[in-house]
DNA sequence: AACTTCGCCAACCGCCTACCA
DNA sequence: ATGGTAGGCGGTTGGCGAAGT
């Protein structure tokens, strides 16, 4: 048995919202707020609308600072990179994009952006990542050794054994949470010789980089992500730690061309700025 | 001019998760 | 600890206008 709908579909109005239903429905949020309910919402506002169905329309269009269209170069490589690295999680990305919904990006994506020779790269690069581990949603956050595929197995070129370095043991802003394992498939395909503890190196960094010391519980603020398409090249990290019998990728993080000039500052008020994020959450 | 195909995007659907009693 | 509920999310659909034949 499914659990009960939200409302009673067959009593309220569906399809395409008139413009005098925008108008209830925005005179009623501006007057009194959200108020915490989007079910009891529609019958305060007197709109014969399913609750989810108001919550939709207001987040994604009525809201007063979204934006539609006039997508930019620079909006479209914050896009791509995200997409390369998280895959398709909308909110996440839109989060990084001011006036930008989910909804919005999703279909941006699908119908324009996707076919870019930029974003076919982005989306080749995460749909090969994400068949060396199956669909990133549910790659595992502790993938067993036995069934990870190496890196000659991996038909990603950035993500080959000789881009690969252990650097100074250390922690970054380590997050346990089901995102972790989003962020980390590709961490996960690679399968050391014998466990190590420390923070891996997943693609070559530009010439005369210098990868420092992660350090430790570092809790960076990552809204800086919303102009890393403006700089560099995404590379993905991901720390891997001796648990027993198994690996556990359990942090996530992008490093940046000044990484180096970055973890020398004042890590408490870290941002960097030319980009470089240690989680996704 | 009429018809078909294509592209865009708003809206819906159903699942998952967080929260609360 | 458990079950119910609402919020949030990503995938998909359907309607409409534009472009092509």
């Amino acid at each position: 048995m499914g659990r009960a709908p939200c409302c009673d579909k067959e009593r309220v109005k569906r399809g395409p919202w008139a413009p005098e239903e925008d108008d209830q429905l925005r005179s009623y949020v501006r007057a009194h707020g959200i108020g915490g309910n989007w079910i009891a919402l529609p019958h305060k506002a007197g709109l014969n609308r399913c609750g989810k169905s108001c919550r939709l329309r207001w987040l994604n269009y009525l809201r007063p600072d979204i934006r539609h269209g006039g997508y930019t170069d620079h909006e479209d490589r914050v896009i791509c990179s995200l997409y390369a690295s998280i895959g398709s999680r909308w909110s996440v990305i839109a989060s990084k994009l001011p006036g930008r919904t989910d909804n919005d990006v999703k279909n941006y994506w699908n119908t324009k952006l996707k076919k870019k020779p930029m974003a076919r790269a982005a989306h080749q690069h995460h749909a090969q990542d994400a068949t060396c581990l199956g669909p990133y949603s549910s790659a595992p956050a502790t993938p067993q050794t036995g069934t990870a595929r190496s890196w000659t197995q991996c038909a990603t070129p950035s993500l080959q054994p000789a881009a690969l370095s252990p650097v100074a043991s250390g922690s970054s802003s380590v997050d346990t949470g089901s995102s972790s394992g989003d962020v980390c498939f590709a961490a996960a395909m690679y399968q050391p010789p014998r466990p190590m503890q420390g923070l891996v190196r997943l693609a070559a960094p530009p010439p005369n980089t210098d990868l420092a010391p992660v350090p430790t519980a570092t809790l960076l603020d990552d809204a800086f992500l919303a102009d890393l398409g403006a700089y560099g090249d995404l590379l993905f990290g991901g720390l891997i730690q001796d648990d027993k019998a198994s690996l556990e990728l359990s942090a996530a993080a992008c490093y940046f061309p000044n990484m180096t000039e970055m973890w020398a500052g004042d890590h408490a008020h870290a941002k960097p700025h030319q980009g470089l994020c240690n989680t996704f959450t």
